[in-house]
DNA sequence: GTCTATAATTCGATAGAC
DNA sequence: GTCTATCGAATTATAGAC
């Protein structure tokens, strides 16, 4: 038995560091978008050296990479009553945005990094299709009310959190549950037309 | 009478040349973003030198002014039947996209470019509110019924010109018509939790 | 592992000839 | 009005000393 099995998954010397640097690039990231979140503005909030970044993670592009990594957490859908889908699911975006911003960053990034937008794409369609997948509707309408899930849920998102329109700003989370819940509702187990079981 | 009178509102003779600036600057903005879309890449589309750029807008920021001029051109929503407003909006915001990429352009470069996000905040506050506040629901809540509706219009935006989800892009303009608007309808007339006149 | 120095581009903007 | 030439600044990325 050599040393580098005496130390399993050996917590590497420098692993504060890549962290720093990772939470600083998701700060910069989300609140500059990609161009104008520069190497050397991120190592500075890191406190370390500009060429530190390039060491650990090849390129801005593979920093940009590591930095959007997300995973949307998608509750177990099963497990929800099934006419309040759509209040659960608002609720928990909404929960999901203000504790981490990188999906902030994924967004803001998505019309000038031409690899934010297909990550966007790939979260949206895998992660939210297969969970809305998991409730009895026809499957041949899965991708579409994912779609248009996804359209509202990003819709939010863009006008709370980077266009900052006054009145979506101004709503308490209560609020926005009351009033994009049923649409969300809809979108999942609904028909168009409001031709709806009334 | 002197030569000035006699050629009233003359045409000057780089008209040609500001209009195709204009054109390039809108489509490369579109396109790439506001930082990625550079004055020389603009003036090389429109056959011209990139210095006349700088000449007649002055800076890149004004030439972004300049182009990213938008009107929504919004219909007189007191001439559509009160239960069809929803499905009106959402096919006059259809026809608008495709016909005119100023506003992708805005919406891209929203992330980017700090005027940006600030006109599409003016577009979608005055000109949306004035519109909502048209008809008699209580003047208390329009802006939270506009800010709602631009929620999921720019949403739709978003992910059907920028983000390109597949299922979204997918959607002929008749179904998005009959699934948004109804989402449109109530957020214009309608109230929270779907405690509807059922 | 960390930092200095710098290479190699690229961009917005300016000056001035024609 | 139009174009050539270029400045000055900022960026990513690399080479190499310590």
């Amino acid at each position: 038995m050599d040393m580098t099995e005496a130390v399993p998954a050996r917590p590497r010397r420098s692993d504060a560091t890549r962290a720093a640097i990772l939470r600083a690039a998701r700060a910069r990231f989300a609140a500059d978008g990609y161009d104008r979140a520069t190497i050397r503005a991120i190592a500075a909030d890191a406190r370390i050296d500009p060429s530190m970044v390039m060491r650990y993670y090849g390129s801005k592009e593979g920093l940009f990479a590591a930095a959007a990594e997300f995973d949307l957490r998608l509750p177990d859908l099963t497990q929800v009553p099934p006419d309040r889908l759509g209040e659960a699911l608002v609720r928990h975006f909404l929960n999901r945005w203000e504790g981490d911003e990188t999906l902030a960053a994924l967004l803001r990034a998505a019309s000038a990094n031409p690899g934010a937008a297909e990550r966007i794409r790939h979260i949206f369609t895998d992660q939210l299709s297969t969970a809305v997948a998991t409730f009895g509707t026809d499957p041949a309408t899965t991708g579409r009310r994912a779609g248009l899930v996804a359209s509202q849920i990003l819709g939010l998102a863009l006008t709370r959190y980077i266009v900052r329109l006054p009145p979506v700003v101004a709503m308490p989370p209560a609020e926005v549950v009351a009033w994009v819940g049923p649409t969300i509702q809809r979108y999942l187990t609904g028909r168009p037309e409001g031709e709806g079981p009334c």
